[in-house]
Parts: C-alpha cells; sequence; structure tokens
DNA sequence: TGTACATCAGTGAACGCGCGTTCACTGATGTAC
DNA sequence: TGTACATCAGTGAACGCGCGTTCACTGATGTAC
C-alpha cells in the first residue's frame, strides 16, 4: 500500500473524494472477502484519509456499504440485456450463466444483497434483478417452450441458480467439482425442469422405472432432430 | 420471561446447565431471528446465570454458537433416513420437501450452517448433509431414472433446494407467493431436470419451438400411463 | 490590485457503547478419617 | 457421629478492545468590495 499523499481537492470538488473512498472499500472487500473488514476506520485508512472524513460524503456505515454494492449491480442489467436476444431457450441458459458469472465475479457484494436478511434498499435490487429474469422467461412463454406465469417460473429459475452461486460462495472450503461445469449442470436442469413443469400431468407420473422409459424415447427423438446449433449445450 | 430463581446444580451435575444454557440460545435465536442476538451476556441473562457461568460449559462464543446449530442438525439425518424408501424419483421429491421444511424451520441454524461463510465444524455438517442425499440419489440412478455421477447430481439437485430456501430466508420482506408451492416447483424443476441432464444430446437441441413440441409429445405420452399414484404431483 | 471575509474540505481527539473474556472469589456439597 | 478438608458450581467486578460517531477545530480556496 502505497501511502500517496492525497491533495485536498478544490473547492467543489469535494465528490471525488466519495469515488475514492469507494474504491477503498471496494478493495478491502475484495481483499478480505468480508463484508466484517468493511469499517469506517479500516476504509478511511486505506484511502489515506481521516476518520470523520467519511461522514462528509456517506451518512453512516451502513450508507457506504450500500454504495458499495449497488454500485456493481447495475452491470447485471447490462448483462441480461446482452444475452436476452436471439433463441429464447438459449437466451435463458446465457443469462443464468451470465448471472452466476457475475455472482461468483462479485462474491461480497453478491452476498450482501442476496444471502443476508435486509430490508429496504438491497431487497429493491433484488426485485429490479428479478424484473430482468422475467422478461426472458416471457419470451420463453411466447415461443411455447415454458408454460405457466412467468413471475412463478422466474423466481424457481433464479433460486435454481442462486442455489449453485451461494452454496459455492458460502462453502468455499467444500471440495467443489469445476464450478463452471456445476454453474452449467445447474442452468441445464433449471431451464429443462421448468419445462417440465407444467407438462408434469396433474395426476403424477409412473415409477421410475416406466418414467425413465418415457424420458429415454424422448432423448432418442432429440438426438434425432437438427440441433440449434451444434457444439453447444442447452438451453 | 418469568426469572424462576435457579437452584444451583448437584455436584457432578453441572451438565445440566449445559442443556439450559444451550435451550436460552435456541430461543433468543428463534425470537429475534438472528444469529446476532445471540451474545454470551444476552444468552446468560435469558437462562438465568452469571455471564462468566457460560464458559463452564462453553471454549467459547464460536462453540456456544456451533453447538446450538449441530444440535438441530441430527433431525435431518433422521429426515432423509424417513423419507428414502419406496420408488426412488419419489423419494427424491420426499426428501427435498423434507429438507426445504427442516430449512424454514430452523431458519436462524440453516444460515449459520449453510448460509455463512465458515470453516471446519459448519462445513462438516454440510457434507454429512450431502452424504445423505448421495444415498438417495444413488437409487435414483440404480433405477434408471437418473443418470450420470451420483455425486454430481446430489450437488445439483441440493443446490436447488437450497436456492429456494436460502431466498426466502434471505429475503423474508420479498413479496413471495406460497411458499410451499415455490418448493415444490424447486423440487420437481430439480428432479426433472436432473433426469433431463444425461439425455440432452451434447450436440445440443432443436429451437425452442421444436423442442416444445417434442416435449409436448413426451407429456402426451405420461398422461395416457397410469401414474404411479394418483392425486400427487411428481417427483 | 489589495484585503477582509465566507465557505468548504478535511482533521485530531475523544465519547460511549457493548462486547468477549478473565480473575480472584464464595459457598454449598460431598468425602476421608 | 463429628469434623477438617477438597471439590466443584457458580459469581461480581473489571479489563481491554474495536467500533461508530461526534465535536470543535484548521487552513486552504475562492469571493466581494
Amino acid at each position: 500500500m502505497t501511502s500517496t499523499t492525497r491533495t485536498r481537492a478544490r473547492r467543489g470538488d469535494g465528490a471525488l473524494l466519495r469515488e475514492e473512498i469507494l474504491r477503498a472499500a471496494e478493495d478491502l472487500l475484495a481483499e478480505h472477502g468480508s463484508e466484517d473488514a468493511l469499517t469506517i476506520r479500516a476504509v478511511a485508512a486505506r484511502a489515506g484519509i481521516s476518520t470523520p472524513s467519511v461522514y462528509l460524503h456517506f451518512a453512516d456505515k451502513e450508507a457506504l456499504l450500500e454504495a458499495v454494492c449497488l454500485r456493481v449491480w447495475d452491470e447485471l442489467g447490462r448483462l441480461f440485456r446482452e444475452n436476452a436476444g436471439g433463441d429464447p431457450f438459449r437466451a435463458l441458459g446465457r443469462c443464468g450463466r451470465a448471472y452466476a458469472r457475475f455472482a461468483l465475479e462479485h462474491p461480497v457484494q453478491y452476498r450482501v444483497l442476496l444471502m443476508r436478511s435486509t430490508p429496504e434498499r438491497p431487497t429493491q435490487a433484488a426485485a429490479e434483478c428479478f424484473r430482468h429474469m422475467v422478461a426472458v422467461v416471457e419470451r420463453c412463454v411466447e415461443s411455447g417452450i415454458l408454460r405457466g406465469d412467468p413471475e412463478r417460473l422466474a423466481l424457481t429459475l433464479w433460486s435454481a441458480v442462486h442455489g449453485c452461486v451461494a452454496l459455492v460462495l458460502a462453502k468455499p472450503d467444500f471440495p467443489w467439482p469445476d464450478v463452471d461445469e456445476l454453474v452449467n449442470q445447474a442452468v441445464i436442469v433449471a431451464g429443462f425442469g421448468s419445462a417440465m413443469l407444467s407438462r408434469v400431468p396433474p395426476e403424477g407420473v409412473p415409477a421410475s422405472a416406466e418414467l425413465a422409459e418415457d424420458l429415454d424415447a424422448l432423448a432418442e427423438r432429440l438426438r434425432s432432430r437438427r440441433p440449434y446449433r451444434r457444439g453447444q449445450a442447452s438451453p
């Protein structure tokens, strides 16, 4: 940590410090991998300023933590928009994978926003994220591959991908197999599982052995079809 | 909170207090819904003893929290054993639902053990929980309904159900639809999705519209079969 | 062009809190003789 | 049966820590006249 001596901001440029504080906070989170590392004192020290200076730009500690986390959240919206085009079922898969990648790249922010029990703003961020998913699901429903209430479907898809990254983030010491493949499996399971959801007869399905036969028949049929694009798993 | 005056334990019965401390800690967690409520001081006050007395039975705060959480964990193993019998695919569904119910009934313990980034013992508990799931999955693989490495499959199934309860626990203020139904959907998605996992051709699947046709054909076939047991969704 | 003054970024020192933990202790209970 | 003593459950008071936050302040920068 090279202690570059900060030169005081010009009049009216006080907001510049805000940026430096946020960056210092981000660095702390990234290095320690836990929100516990984010103390006003540590952030100030990291930014090379005195502790009370933080209060010139953030009302309190919670406001700072929130700002750091929400800052990165815009990126998620962009990812959804980028991946939402083309064949709907494939787009769904791409979005799921992008979501997981995002979460794994910003572990602490993701944990604070979606794995901590907090009211208010962070929940709004979750709701916004949810709306993006609904949009993608709606196109799947239009195409016929998914059926049912898009919001319900989106919730289930969301929770499936969330579960995968949440476990990995919470238990980094667990002997996970290749995380990318785990995410990929979760996305495929979520996609095909959702597609089956509206197609499972309400009276129930046959016993495992018979059900296996029918699924094998489906698999055979799928194999005989021309794949949408080769060399890539789906959705 | 009736302050029943504790009578000092007889010689050799010191361990009795241990139970009372654990119960007091459980009550605190249940009431406040957060592990932050568990302070040595609060637990002692709740149990009607002096603060240092806690140290007669627990090495430190972490040991107490751990004991409170692991205490409830045995129940999970019992639930798996109870639900593991019968048709494998159905057993899988029952175990998933039981798991979710367990998590929702012990929110704080679940959060501490599976949603917090902690090393050592809690991770062992997660591993033990995982082994139970593998056992159920193995029977599914034997029956042919699932295919592939049981551990991989179990991980994916686990993460799907975990995602559902983890989101609900983390964002209780979110306008969730009926949680039981959400869990049910997650379980069905996880089950059928996993069944599809090994059946998706590696070259990829056709476009959404064609894929929808094939799935509809499967649905038709399932409807014409005699259901394993009527009036109950599956798996 | 010079000077008094307002404004604003930033600071040093301290307050007060709740916490985990420790220490020397008390007094009841059992045991050896 | 009585008595000295060891043991053990449990306690009161205090230590020390890091924290969020506040307060009165400093001194550079710009502005009015």
